[in-house]
DNA sequence: TCGTAATCGAGACGGTACGTCAAGTCTTGAA
DNA sequence: TTCAAGACTTGACGTACCGTCTCGATTACGA
């Protein structure tokens, strides 16, 4: 079936890689896939023969954060508080900003933000959603997800400084809350 | 002493307008500085002599969006309600992709996020501390900020929809338990 | 008659005065009329007020380079000697690259080229006609006139140095040939 | 090794053609680049690739003016003569506002000035100081060169006219007479 | 002496071109 | 068929300048 010279191994990940130190870096719009190819060693041309679009390879790069395994301490609220703590690093540090230029590369662009749903909200609210039915809860796991990840996002993208202990604290009353 | 022909009347607003009908048709990576100009009838340099920079241009549009009067229902709940509703609003129809275009607009970009923090955001936050310290509520304004904006943005940015009312239900419950 | 405030006095010569400078300080293309009103002091509708577009401002500036009265040595043989000398001097030192400007300045522009040949070369010719009819000199003064003038200027153009003694002694030597 | 894409085959000449038919139908301040690479069927990038600025665009369209062949009328006299012909040509007609612009282009960009000195300039003189040498003339090739091309040029700046007989005739004695 | 009117410096105006940069596509020869 | 390299078209960016316009202030002359 397949013909011809094999595509290089390692070479996807070398630059997801790259996109993530430039992402870091100098932010979404501070870098061109000319730099991600540079910097991966490879042409310019193999990074668009992988991902078709600027957004797309950002989300693919992105999407790599794996969301990890349930947390399973045995009680709802147990579960839900140390998602929270999970969440609260995911917004944290050096991954800061890189979530805020995620946002920056689906503007406009209806096929990143398909993709940045599916490979990345989804799962994280499919987990939630099966914690809930675990424990019986009837709350809407849509609903707990905002409620978990937004106030995060919001510090974030308005002050672009770290969660504190206040929000925390504020964040999980209301996800227990909210969870009956 | 001289001070030169006046601003033409009126341009401000006239590009800020424009902004606001291109940013809500096409979204901001959707049109340039030269469709405002045109759009708006003046030249182009008119527009930068204003603002510097396309995204500085989108931080002014949003700005302008008035935060509003305080609500005034007499009680700390009523109020807050009546923010949450307030805050659906904006998160949803029309502004609802504008408001996504106000953070593209500041990616990598300190000097519109700087603008934004300060036009946007500070406003809102002052008027929610002034209404806390009227009603002697101990919360941190800036949490309340965030459980009050944050999932109504996260809803927003994961799933381009409109809040339904589960979610603007289980905010008000967040919001008047953090407030004690 | 004259009604309203007058011209202020020597406006008009601090403009030329810093035309002359701009354009052996950065040439044509290097200055814009801002920099004149600036460096003479005036408003930039000053300026426009007195000549309508840059290059005939340029060629009022170059214009009032006087033409000199005749040289007067008695013969034909020696009044042409003494025009070469002259126009030597033209296409020498500080006003070489002025002049060079001038032909820039009527590039695609019929009515400073006009204005040129009107305020600039006829002059010149005139005086050539003149002191060929008073010596009985059957030859063309538009012919003289390129023959003195066109292999300084060619020189200039070229290679943009001063002319050397070679090149005087042959201009000299064609002018008189050509005179009869 | 791998040495890329080539250049498109045939996009220099078409890109120098463009510039020469808008030159001499517009003059230089009379197109844009945007002009050029639309009316010469490439993107404006493919212009800038090759060339960095208008002015070396234009020069480097007027270079591709071949200066031909020498005469080899046998005599030093004829070869002058002819050489005449040829200059008179070059100065008639269609090439006058090219070569009028070409000087324009030159103003206040040195590195114009100097291509054109190496790519216009030089072959002439060169080509008439091997005449001479060949012919075992003393005369300096530069002061030949301005004698021969100055007068005409001087015609068509001061009088935007085609060269006439008188013309041709004087500057072929004066030639003649300078090289012994 | 007072109003009319042209001038002044300053600077905003609409327009147009400049030269730069990036996105995404295409084309070469080598592996 | 993939690879690295690099040319390709397209189109926005932000800057600069042109020649015009409009402001408040100034300065003469004529009624």
């Amino acid at each position: 079936m397949s013909r011809g010279r094999p595509r290089t191994a390692g070479a996807d990940e070398a630059i997801l890689t790259a996109v993530r130190e430039l992402l870091t870096a100098h932010g979404f719009a501070g870098f061109s896939v000319d730099d991600v190819a540079t910097r991966a060693g490879v042409g310019r041309q193999s990074v668009y023969r992988r991902w078709p679009t600027k957004a797309a390879l950002v989300v693919a790069a992105m999407s790599a954060i794996a969301a990890g395994a349930p947390p399973g301490t045995g009680t709802l609220a147990g579960d839900l508080r140390a998602l929270v703590q999970r969440t609260r690093a995911a917004y944290a540090g050096a991954q800061r900003s890189a979530l805020l230029d995620l946002h920056a590369a689906m503007a406009g662009d209806p096929a990143a933000r398909a993709a940045f749903e599916e490979q990345f909200v989804a799962p994280r609210r499919a987990a939630l959603a099966a914690l809930l039915s675990e424990h019986d809860s009837p709350a809407d796991p849509a609903v707990l997800h905002d409620l978990l990840a937004g106030p995060f996002l919001h510090r974030l993208l308005t002050t672009d400084t770290d969660p504190d202990d206040a929000l925390v604290g504020a964040v999980t009353a209301a996800l227990i809350g909210a969870a009956s």
